[in-house]
RNA sequence: GGCUGGAUGGCAGAGUGGUCAUGCAGCGGACUGCAACUCCGCGUACGCCGGUUCGAUUCCGACUCCAGCCUCCA
């Protein structure tokens, strides 16, 4: 299996450290406000990594941390005027139910920053022992940047052409303008813990260290994100975990492409986003994640809403297919699930293994006729490979009719109907019925085996 | 300015040194009472300029443009 290896730039063969077993850490959200498309994307670009490298046989054990103190929840908290606790719990739930309608596995783990203040008090204790970290004179520990030789390897960046660029805003406190936050002190009542230092609340970067050491080790496989982390959060990482253990931290990082909307990226702070609930007000949750399938997980997206009819209708032509055959296991040519896997295999290669999908529709359709049964086991090929990617987990009638509030058996009066016209020869009543119902936008298809309908 | 990535047919989106991506839309035909679904067929796509090569969209170099990161962000 190939991996693209954001640290050295290319593809690479992937072997894990032990084994058959794989290590997999990704940054997941600080959970001030409901899921975004942006965050949906890289959530399930993590989703189907996780589901192919069980398919391919390795024990994974993927960790996804959660951000549940920080300073923007402390904002939130107190505009909502309601507790951390109450607001973090209350996001959290929110996302598991996004990530459920979005066909998503859960990971095995997910460790949460407040849950890990003592291994996060820890390790920067061995950072300060080991001249990597200093407090300084208002109670926050800082990282010393410049004592880490490899920093900006990640990201092949030099810190003196960053110094030279950078707005860093003056911070009294700090021995460099580079040097970043690994404990905050407490002001005035906020939430905090008691520490070495005095009372306060980690930075943001030193939980992932402490989580994923935690979970996982002091080397591990895999460690992904989304596209505005590799600088500086897994940077500081990096430097973090491996100044306090002395060994290297992960073998492969991975990151998604970002999700834009316009020419801009979809973001928190530009306010440009569309939450995943409210997309999926509109549209089906299967239609959203065909939409990030459809595309490398590397690659940028540009989304616009009409991005997701388009995708709407790509799907529906797997359940078209699907909806005219009934699944059987059998017997089938080992070739599509062959080339299916080499694309996969190939940096999950995603739009590659939709083509051949696509090309195992074409071939149930034609079979339908002379060879049902060899048209239902490729079917059942056709399932068995979609559910790889979380796709075609619906029953096709179900997600063809799906998306409104219709009343079936209005349409089943009407398409009887049309039906008793057709068989008197009155076609100019049978299409007046059939327009009446596509002006709803229930479009009529008949078979052998009947009337069926379908929403647009 | 620095660092990364990108520019493929109407749109979306893979890929490759020399016959095919794939999907949507479009056009022609078949099926159908007519449609829808489906099937068959069609469209001289690879940003620009050089170079390497028998041959480059694919390799190399320059250029133009776009995006992300360099500050909290998935």
């Amino acid at each position: 299996m190939q991996i693209y290896n954001t640290l050295t730039r290319r593809k690479e063969t992937f072997t894990p450290l032990d084994d058959n077993r794989v290590s997999m850490y990704v940054c997941g959200m600080t959970v001030y406000d409901y899921c975004h498309l942006g965050h949906a994307r890289m959530l399930v670009a993590f989703d189907v990594i996780a589901r192919w490298l069980r398919q391919r046989g390795y024990a994974l054990t993927y960790v996804r941390n959660i951000t549940d103190v920080d300073d923007k929840i402390i904002a939130r908290a107190a505009e909502n005027d309601e507790p951390i606790a109450a607001l973090t719990e209350r996001m959290i739930e929110a996302m598991h139910e996004d990530e459920r309608r979005l066909g998503m596995q859960r990971p095995d783990l997910e460790p949460r920053a407040t849950g890990h203040v003592d291994d996060i008090i820890a390790m920067i204790e061995t950072l300060i022992d080991r001249g990597y970290a200093y407090r300084a004179d208002n109670g926050d520990v800082y990282y010393r940047v410049r004592r880490f030789a490899a920093y900006g390897a990640l990201n092949n960046r030099d810190l003196d052409e960053m110094r030279a660029g950078a707005r860093v805003e003056v911070e009294a406190h700090k021995e460099d303008p580079l040097d970043f936050v690994l404990w905050k002190h407490a002001k005035n009542g906020e939430q905090s813990w008691p520490s070495p230092w005095g009372e306060g609340r980690p930075g943001w970067h030193i939980e992932c260290s402490a989580m994923s050491t935690c979970c996982l080790g002091n080397t591990f496989d895999i460690h992904g994100g989304g596209p505005d982390l590799a600088f500086p959060h897994h940077e500081n990482e990096i430097a973090q975990s491996e100044a306090a253990t002395g060994q290297r931290y992960v073998n492969t990082w991975m990151h998604a492409g970002a999700l834009r909307v316009g020419s801009d990226k979809m973001s928190k702070s530009l306010g440009n986003f569309f939450t995943v609930r409210d997309v999926l007000e509109h549209h089906h949750p299967e239609v959203v994640r065909y939409l990030f399938v459809a595309s490398h997980y590397r690659s940028a997206i540009n989304y616009a809403p009409e991005t997701l009819t388009d995708a709407r209708r790509s799907l529906e032509r797997f359940y078209n297919a699907l909806e005219s055959v009934t699944p059987q296991q059998g017997e089938v040519d080992s070739g599509y699930a062959e080339r299916f896997a080499a694309a996969m295999d190939d940096d999950f290669n995603t739009p590659e293994a939709l083509a051949v999908l696509f090309e195992l529709v074409r071939e149930i359709n034609r079979r339908q006729g002379e060879d049902p049964t060899a048209a239902a086991v490729l079917a059942f090929e056709l399932q068995r490979l979609g559910s790889v990617l979380g796709l075609l987990q619906y029953a096709p009638r179900d997600f063809l009719q799906g998306g409104s509030d219709i009343d079936e058996a209005e349409i089943e009066r009407q398409i009887e109907a049309r039906n008793a016209a057709r068989r008197e020869k009155n076609f100019a009543e049978a299409d007046r019925i059939r327009d009446a119902l596509a002006a709803r936008g229930i479009i009529l298809k008949d078979s052998r085996d009947g009337t069926s309908w379908v929403v647009e």
